[in-house]
DNA sequence: CTATTCTTCGCATACTTATGCATGTCAAGC
DNA sequence: GCTTGACATGCATAAGTATGCGAAGAATAG
């Protein structure tokens, strides 16, 4: 059915091994083969057979990149920039999706049609990465860690935003602050709770449980958590993430509580969909894009090198400052 | 490296070719043997290597799925239901993106890899399904069409979807209305185009040209639009799909403008996002998750029957009516 | 006990591309 | 004119899995 080499050898009076060197410019093949060749493969429109090539050369230009469900809008986020990135590189791109509740399927990673992987929802406790190392497949963590912390990651340094989220809380006077966490099982989910109600006690506040509410990384988490929240009328909420955080916005919207007048609500992680304007969130994040070149440098540093030291990067966030944070409303109508 | 299906079968004892029908269950393998192979793979950990089955089986069971940048979160939420179904189906389903300004790439789709392909962002003169048809690529449009209608597609019924948003506007007194229309170059957007305007011509209203703007399916254009009507000051403005309504319901909230008190919007797709409580966006649409099984249904036929005859499917949008529509400003006060 | 049938398995090969090695050709140098 | 070398090309084969077909063995019938 499909055209193969030795259909464009036929038509062009060579052999199928000058085809496939004239096509890819290999060195050992004159011009004027390479110009009949050409024009065969371009009469027939001739293309290579990945699988042909795949088992040749054991490699297959493709890259495979771990994330959950794409309705999600952080995954979206971040995937793109990796794809963008790998393109540049002349990889393409393959999505396998985590379905959160079960582990993901190992087979269609570990079956050979992948050069590597990006992990992007690895769960602190996850047999992947180790199972990845025992066959040897190249990959890299992205944005989540594990516990062991032993294999090449990029993540951000979340003990260090949560800090400075903690710290212009405080400074704009809070005292009733809340909290909506993500889940334990995800390195960025502990960090963050642990890491924020640390960071609170240590400037002289506190987080009682009864102003905290924990959840999936999802915006059902936000709005439900708000809701629950609101009940106790923090003057401020520290959501674990921009998605989280977007789920709250939109709860307060239905609850007629006006942000950052009623409550001051922060996120984590600072997606686009963040700086719309019906958001406008204030979150704390790195550069997705940044993230996203880090890591694949990492991966294609490992695909060229098996044995090569572990390498690991952890990058600063910084806050951006937009329109759901204030003073708390008793002082600001103190002042006045 | 990898381990082979003739490691296995030097372990168990066996040919290769027993190897491959015992894992596959295949009839003419004693339960006996099947059990000692099932054992030798088990130990090696043994995965078929994909190549080696494509080439040989001359399919892969990858469906390609061809669509824009994931950060609209349009895509997200049409390729999440494609994928759940093929994996229900079996298959696995590969992202393919589209840029957009430059026509999608062709070689990873008929590079072999590809059992079949779902277009989800063809234009409508578009190249792809032609060339497509041409190699004996199975494929399906969804969502958008292209000028000819002459391949198998399941798309919605846009010109009765804006005739019922024409009549909703209508039947709220609105006299000024406006419209922010998506690409002529896609089928949604010239059809819901023209479509729009010569219902309310019908209906004995019109559309002026200074109460129009257009520009691609995002929500930049939702956002340019509005900022640019809201001069006009239409009491209605129709979206062309939720995205932009998105973009404009979101410039609204920067702009102080209440919606719907100040103006009336309507989308039209009906992606998950619109039911958020922040936005409550009433627009019109098809089930998502239906139009995907639909889509997918079609695929799987042409798969088995190349030669069988053409299969379109036109399904009929449902106005979902949420909290952005309302009477007009001037009347509402009139009542009072 | 032989002839027939069925079951179980292996041999050979196909799918397509890439590459090491051998062969052939032609020009340049002595 | 013969040797040497550079260059261009083809042959043979490798990668891993699936399958048609034949052979061998076991079971059944006569």
């Amino acid at each position: 059915m499909a055209i193969t080499s030795h259909d464009v050898a036929r038509l062009a009076g060579v052999s199928q091994p000058t085809v496939s060197r004239a096509l890819r410019d290999q060195w050992g093949v004159s011009a004027s083969t390479r110009r009949k060749v050409r024009e065969a493969a371009r009469t027939l429109g001739y293309v290579p057979i990945q699988a042909g090539r795949t088992l040749s050369t054991q490699t297959s230009g493709r890259i495979g990149i771990v994330s959950a469900e794409l309705s999600n809008p952080f995954y979206p986020a971040i995937i793109e920039p990796v794809h963008d990135e790998l393109a540049r590189l002349g990889f393409r791109t393959i999505l396998v999706t985590d379905r959160g509740h079960e582990p993901v399927e190992l087979e269609p990673i570990i079956d050979g049609s992948l050069d590597g992987v990006i992990l992007t929802t690895t769960d602190l406790d996850s047999q992947l990465p180790y199972e990845l190392r025992r066959r040897g497949v190249p990959f890299v963590l992205l944005n989540r860690d594990t516990l062991q912390q032993e294999y090449d990651a990029c993540v951000v340094n979340n003990t260090v935003g949560v800090w400075d989220v903690a710290k212009l809380l405080l400074g704009l006077d809070h005292q009733r602050i809340g909290a909506i966490f993500g889940p334990d099982t995800a390195s960025t989910g502990l960090e963050r709770r642990t890491g924020f109600a640390r960071a609170l006690e240590r400037l002289g506040a506190s987080l009682p449980n009864s102003l905290t509410f924990s959840g999936p990384f999802s915006s059902t988490t936000g709005s439900q958590g708000f809701q629950y929240l609101w009940k106790a009328k923090p003057t401020a909420i520290f959501c674990a993430n921009d998605v989280i955080a977007l789920g709250a916005l939109s709860e307060a919207a239905a609850l007629g509580v006006r942000i950052p007048k009623d409550v001051t609500l922060v996120g984590f992680d600072n997606i686009p969909m963040s700086s719309w304007n019906i958001f406008g969130l204030t979150t704390i994040g790195v550069s997705l894009e940044e993230m996203a070149m880090t890591a694949v440098g990492l991966l294609t540093r490992r695909m060229e090198d098996t044995e090569r030291e572990v390498q690991r990067v952890t990058m600063q966030p910084l806050l951006t400052l937009r329109s759901t944070h204030g003073r708390p409303r008793a002082l600001e109508e103190e002042t006045r």
